[in-house]
RNA sequence: GGAGGGGUACCCAAGCGGUCAACGGGGGCAGACUGUAAAUCUGCUGGCUCAGCCUUCGGAGGUUCGAAUCCUCCCCCCUCCA
């Protein structure tokens, strides 16, 4: 993989037009490809999530082509900015995280970039290592090199605005720092979400205003979540973390609707475009989407995990869910009763099944809860000392030994 | 500094002295149907020693037989004017 030769620009280009949604400048682009010289390609991550998820991903794919092609990819890890907290797409303003939990925040971020990137040819870098050293007079300085009514262009300040609702200062800062790093960094192409496509220009706007060439801008689609309609997202709990166990991850990727894998496909699978386009006729050939949706699963997890893993998560996928078969390993909990055993409420919820004893009852009532498979009906059931498997809708299983 | 609006369960949002554990929607969970999909239908969605009891409606007091609903003080959010 490593060992490719210099690619063509417009071998390059056919690639990294892949799935991306809109490139700008393209021809400006093409031009720089056409110089041979390695590009630097930023990518910006604000350090609030603490996870990265497959939704994150979509941008890290993406790097690591351009990473493939010999180019120098840098991942900024916005610690500075973070501490602003970026208004993109909000309607209210953002509350700005505290020095720790930015520093905390980023250090995973590190640690887990590089299950997709190389690390011998990716540079980290941190935009406080500029940002922190800027005076009063410099961010003034920066500021004056743009204006309100460019700020007042942007969709989301422009509905706050005319809706009437409050635009902090320091809001209008972050597209400026953000736009900065590009100057500080002598970035040539920018990467980032669609809903990053005015943050990215500010930045090319910057440059020029510094003196120094418009950095190419590179947007790529926000990923749905799992729900298939909004942005995937750690706070929308809609989202399948690149750091989740094989079957989790497995069962979360089985999970989506059938519209939206080919969605998955385009954006987070490797396989090359003709044969997506090929699995699509098969499925109009009356192919079950279930087996498709099966290679999907099986790539990612093969590329967080390994083959191994993603070959036991599909196996034990098809014993659980076809054949009924238990899981493999479902958590176990040893639990204290008296000389009668335990009530069947305090096992669910102290085993953690429930959140309660009100919600183990509901449960019971719904007919959710199985014991060692068999439905449980009689919600003053005591299980006597000893183990069992205990159930609570399809997913949720223990093993539970009462002392 | 001044004027006004508002804080209700995971979210939105009713309620404005008793019939309120609190309408409705969203989300979530469960059951049925399935391909653990989607769609659809049904139920649940504060806690407990569960046909009864206990604690909730920004916080603390108070009025009352009885308060989410009335009064006082406090905290927080928002808008407008300066």
């Amino acid at each position: 993989m490593s060992e490719e030769p210099i690619a063509s620009a417009k071998e390059q280009m056919e690639e990294l037009k892949r799935g991306a949604d809109e490139i700008l400048i393209e021809s400006e682009l093409v031009e720089r490809l056409e110089t041979g010289k390695p590009l630097k390609i930023k990518a910006g991550f604000d350090p609030t999530a603490p996870d990265l998820h497959l939704g994150h991903t979509v941008l890290i794919n993406k790097m690591r082509q351009f990473q493939e092609f010999g180019h120098e990819v840098i991942f900024l890890i916005g610690d500075f900015t973070g501490m602003i907290g970026d208004p993109t797409g909000k309607n209210a303003t953002r509350p700005p995280l505290t020095r720790e939990e930015v520093i905390d925040n980023a250090r995973t971020y590190e640690k887990q970039i590089f299950k997709i990137l190389d690390p011998e040819r990716t540079l980290v870098m941190f935009n406080s290592s500029w940002m922190g050293a800027m005076d009063a007079a410099g961010l003034i300085q920066l500021a004056a090199r743009h204006t309100v009514a460019r700020m007042l262009e942007r969709d989301d300040f422009n509905k706050r605005y005319a809706a009437g609702q409050p635009i902090a200062i320091h809001e209008f800062l972050y597209p400026l720092v953000q736009g900065y790093d590009s100057v500080a960094m002598s970035a040539d192409v920018e990467l980032g979400g669609t809903d990053q496509k005015f943050n990215l220009l500010v930045g090319r706007q910057l440059q020029q205003s510094y003196g120094q060439a418009p950095q190419i801008v590179l947007t790529m689609p926000l990923l749905e979540g799992l729900d298939g309609v909004q942005k995937m997202s750690k706070s929308l709990g809609n989202y399948i973390g690149i750091t989740d166990s094989p079957r989790d991850m497995f069962g979360k990727l089985m999970s989506i609707s059938d519209e939206l894998m080919w969605r998955y496909f385009e954006l987070l699978s490797f396989r090359p475009a003709a044969d997506i386009a090929s699995l699509q006729r098969q499925i109009g050939e009356g192919r079950n989407p279930r087996d498709v949706k099966f290679e999907l699963a099986g790539e990612i997890v093969g590329r967080f995990h390994d083959a191994a893993a993603a070959t036991a998560a599909e196996e034990e996928f098809i014993a659980r869910f076809r054949s009924g078969a238990l899981p493999e390993d479902m958590p176990e909990v040893a639990l204290d009763g008296d000389d009668g055993g335990l009530g069947i409420a305090a096992v669910l919820s102290q085993a953690r099944l429930t959140a309660s004893n009100s919600e183990s009852f509901r449960m019971i009532g719904q007919g959710a809860v199985r014991v060692d498979g068999e439905r449980v009906d009689d919600r003053g059931m005591v299980l006597a000392p000893g183990a069992y498997v205990v159930q609570v809708g399809k997913r949720r299983f223990a093993r539970v030994r009462v002392n």
